[in-house]
DNA sequence: TATGAATGAGACTTCATTCAT
DNA sequence: CATGAATGAAGTCTCATTCAT
């Protein structure tokens, strides 16, 4: 494994950017945004490891220096693809929460469920990242709370009497069984569906149990 | 004294091993075991892509040639690793099912969790491996059909009224329920007891409710 | 700066070029062209096994990574520096066929011998490579047509009475022949004006007898 | 490449045997037959680099351990290979002497083309051997004098008026013209036997154009 | 700015050879 | 003598990143 830069003898080194470079014309944010769909489907196909700044590139259309330009380096790629994924998922789970007052436990549970079968093509690339950088700890973090946060909210706008402990507590329990339903419907395609309501049933009676 | 090229790529050379040696000798059997031990652990630190042979080798305390003596590939030990975990696995689960004769959801939820909550070291990397690991289906397809059946029976056994169907769909809900626990514990750690409880609340009402 | 493995293992990686990949600026045809004839020399030199791509990449001033950039592997510098070869020997070949109109045993043999005795950078690894390899059996067999046609060709110019079954069987009796020139020149260095006099005479002796 | 030995820090390092040792009961010479066929057959079959000895042993039915014990190294098998090849070719080759007093052109042609047929087996290997090692140079030569000796004392039984020079001279190109032939015979399958006879041809026609 | 060539550290793997049992 | 495990140098190949055009 490599930790070190490589860039050894290097004098003046520029600090090294650990952000994307913005674009400023309208012709470089569709290639941005070509780059980090590229970046997504790419990484979410190989994993991070395998997945190679080369191949991004080219299904995208462009070259390897183009992808420089604007992603200094992979890290930076996958901090952007991590950061676009937070933001997609907290303005799908606030529209979650802006339906949650006084909401039963089969509407939250169908609406966390929803917002997990949307943003797949994210998503896939999301998960790979979250677990196979040892630096994600922050995004990993971020996204953690983005999700918390709001589940949590859900729930006590839901039920004002919980208390704030048990709400954390099941907020915890639930953001790890929505993040079991992606690779459930995947993997058994054949039988998505009737899982999908299995799913929300378990859910739904896990709520409803501790809501009380 | 060596005077040629030893690497070929001339001729087609034996067709690369796909299964590890098994060793003869007493000396060999130790190796093997602790080449596996690191194994899984660098893996389960690194992640599959990431972890290198040469430390996989310098942890178990040997060469990296005699790491290849018996695991001709990475993909060979990767192999190994999961048909090791495949095996403590379903020992781990037969021992459930011993005792699931007319059992409650609760003892049921408590069994299957205490699984997942054993094999601590081997779980870790055969997650990691499964899904890191394109040409795993194969023992991706064992692993599953080695937990799902035993649920089903585990299942059937606690209910013998199930009907089939249900009791299949069932045991893949359990499944994926059951994958989301080792996560769940590991990355809260200090409410991991609470969170167990949780879990197993969360599983036991859904098992109740699917019993009828 | 550089994180986890670069190398994937995981997953289908884009299946392996098998052909080379054409320059598009000066500056890399300039780099493909030394880094054949570094090839052939060093292929010629130690055989192809015994030759390293580090030592053919160090002949041409290039780095290791500059010659994987053109020839992903040694397999397709190898097929690329026979292609080569066959395109030459081809068009050398040609010229002995334009000019056999009615020619004598001798000019033709002498012809033959002449075209062995050119191209020798680039003869030295084809042979090498021919017999080396056991995947070169297309660029062997591509190879062989080039040159069976030919000389059947221009035996059929120099004597039109010969039946068709006769030229091949001639034909493929001169390929052999003439394919022992290149080693007995060379390995009779002292001897090598007469020898090729001795060859000569008993290519010449043999159209001769066969064309009647 | 390798040239150096790989025991550097050896102490009284016992100065590296190059001759096979010889075995003294009944078995181990048995085994040192088989050793030697299994090494002529993978060598033949693989190319000296890529024939490992770990395969030679596997394929004598032997143990890596139990090859080194007759042959301290690849080079040493390499040599006992040559030097047995050595002796069968001046075998066969005097038994053409012994005949060729007064003998036709024909009767030689053909008496040097049977002995380039026979001894298939240990010929592949031995070809292999002299143009893969650089080292073979000593063994080259000797192979070369035993042919070229015997060749040329059968010109000069059957021709006794030829001066030595061109007998000398005869006698490299008939060389060159027998290493051909077996792989003329070989690569050629389908018109092997016709293709014998026109070989033989040729070199009765090169033999009586010279003893005139 | 875009392009594509250049670089080299480091990964996986092989195999001749040695040695303890 | 036989066996099989141990060793590690060296080879092939990959890919993030830099740079000249």
């Amino acid at each position: 494994m490599r930790t070190s830069s490589q860039k050894s003898t290097a004098l003046k080194a520029n600090p090294a950017p650990t952000e994307a470079r913005v674009p400023k014309r309208e012709r470089g944010k569709l290639r941005v945004a070509a780059l980090m769909d590229s970046g997504a489907a790419v990484i979410a196909e190989r994993g991070y490891g395998a997945a190679t700044m080369t191949e991004i590139a080219a299904r995208a259309g462009a070259s390897i220096g183009s992808l420089y330009q604007f992603f200094p380096s992979k890290e930076v790629l996958a901090d952007a693809l991590l950061k676009r994924y937070g933001e997609r998922m907290a303005a799908a789970l606030d529209a979650v929460v802006a339906r949650a007052d006084g909401a039963t436990a089969q509407a939250i549970s169908e609406g966390l469920i929803s917002v997990m079968t949307d943003l797949k093509a994210d998503r896939a690339a999301a998960l790979v990242l979250l677990d196979a950088r040892d630096e994600s700890k922050t995004a990993r973090q971020k996204l953690r709370e983005i999700m918390l946060g709001r589940i949590e909210r859900i729930l006590c706008l839901a039920a004002p009497r919980l208390t704030q402990g048990k709400a954390q507590m099941m907020s915890v329990m639930l953001l790890y069984m929505l993040k079991a339903i992606p690779p459930l419907l995947a993997e058994n395609g054949a039988r998505a569906t009737q899982l999908r309501d299995e799913a929300r049933d378990a859910m739904q009676l896990y709520i409803a149990n501790g809501i009380g």
